[in-house]
DNA sequence: GCCAACGTTGGC
DNA sequence: GCCAACGTTGGC
């Protein structure tokens, strides 16, 4: 089973939101980054479980942890000239963005801060969150991949 | 609110 | 296919 990391505004829609959600499940819409949707239509599985992340707030790090349990579908809101994240490039015949479901699984007991992680990884440059993106200056990738090692070391601050 | 980093667009 | 201009992300 893979682990990812998936950032979200809170103020747009945080970790309260999904658990608030029916089923406690919501579409992952209006990604429109290449790369994000690349990992979410040929990488993501059900089953998969995701560190759920709030950044573009006072003290961005990770809130809670989610699971994949649909696997990538079309992103209709891509289709609807009233959607936000609307792309008039998008054919519903040859689709372009694509959306997961995501289920609310639990809090962290604790925001595990990105200042954190960050430190973490300047102190151990050869530990598990060295080549970790989110670490790295100007990263911007709305998804990443989170590996087994990475995984149980921020699990394991919690 | 500032601004660095980076992705995308479009002219040539 | 290059690259400048522009828009967006996201930490601080």
């Amino acid at each position: 089973m893979a682990h990812w990391l998936m950032k979200s505004e809170p103020d747009a829609f945080g970790i309260d939101d999904l658990a608030a959600r029916p089923d406690q499940t919501e579409p992952w819409d209006g990604v429109r980054n290449y790369q994000a949707r690349n990992m979410m239509r040929d990488e993501m599985k059900a089953g998969d479980t995701v560190f759920f992340y709030h950044s573009n707030t006072k003290e961005p790090g990770i809130v809670g942890i989610a699971e994949v349990v649909r696997e990538a579908y079309p992103d209709h809101t891509a289709f609807d000239p009233n959607a936000k994240y609307y792309d008039p490039k998008s054919d519903p015949d040859n689709p372009r963005w694509y959306m997961v479901d995501l289920k609310y699984v639990r809090h962290t007991k604790r925001t595990i801060s990105l200042a954190e992680l960050k430190e973490i990884a300047a102190n151990d440059p050869d530990g598990p969150l060295a080549d970790f993106p989110l670490v790295r200056r100007g990263n911007r990738l709305s998804i990443m991949p989170v590996t087994d090692a990475q995984w149980a070391l921020i699990l394991g601050l919690e």
